[in-house]
DNA sequence: CTATATAATTAAGCGATCTTAACTATTAAC
DNA sequence: GTTAATAGTTAAGATCGCTTAATTATATAG
């Protein structure tokens, strides 16, 4: 998609603003809780598509399986995830967050999102409703794209 | 703020959802480049606030000034920053993104994107109306507080 | 002018996170 | 049933990014 598309331009500085708005927060949660990026990207890859592989979730984040492997066990310590011999295929292990795992991701969002209060303050009503239903619109047909996706 | 707020509800559901579809390509980009957590935080800091000191840039990190130096030492070399004596004191170095520096922003928010032409190509003509209007507004305010926040 | 404080760097050392290679358990192929 | 392939773990070693402490240069206070 070319910059010289409006709308796209508008998403990309949208997304400049938001990134660098929530970077400060972001690194401070994943320092503060001893988070390394590999934890990060299993947590949010978990938060959406659970159960995967511990191979999987290596070529997702890009290390060997055997890394894979020591970090999940780091976050099976922290009682983050846990693992399920697959019943179909017992060399397989399902991985999955726990409920402290969830409440982690949610956190790790609150923490990256610290910034839009003071930012929502100074919004009317009518523009509040405006902004959260261009939001709703986008939100919608992004949990419709995923349920085809599931559905292949 | 409360969770309660549906105006905050929805900017967490449209994080929980941005962050998800953009972090893949995120770890990607860093691992691929070679860039820690400090130096991607680094880069994002000095997008929008340049001239930061080497102090400063290891406070917003959450590291020692050590740590920062000879971090930035690596940006300097990568070509991605430059480093210059602040004239007023001349104990204190402006640290500044390169022109490459700012190629590789560009491109790091593009690596987070790709999911988003999928998605933009299925909205209508109004809907996209509707969505850059809103955009602007967060864009137009957030771009105030800025400003007013140089001022102070 | 001397003392002290501050900013950045450098050096030594530590712990975390990778890699490769070896190993175990299970499944699939013939 | 034997052989080969696959999934996960474990172990040893390399590298990276951090810390503290020491060092250099500049600025400020008395």
């Amino acid at each position: 998609m070319s910059s010289r598309n409006p709308f796209y331009s508008i998403f990309h500085e949208w997304m400049e603003l938001f990134m660098h708005r929530s970077m400060h927060g972001y690194i401070h949660y994943a320092r503060e809780k001893n988070l390394s990026r590999s934890m990060i990207g299993t947590l949010f890859h978990l938060s959406h598509r659970d159960h995967s592989g511990v191979t999987d979730l290596g070529e997702h984040l890009g290390v060997s399986s055997a890394a894979a492997s020591q970090m999940l066990e780091h976050l099976a310590e922290e009682g983050l995830i846990q693992r399920s011999e697959d019943p179909d295929d017992r060399r397989m292990k399902k991985i999955s967050l726990t409920e402290k795992g969830h409440q982690v991701m949610k956190d790790s969002v609150s923490a990256r999102l610290c910034w839009l209060e003071e930012l929502t303050e100074s919004f009317s009503d009518k523009e509040k409703t405006q902004i959260t239903t261009a939001m709703e619109l986008i939100i919608k047909k992004a949990r419709q794209q995923d349920t085809l996706k599931k559905g292949e």
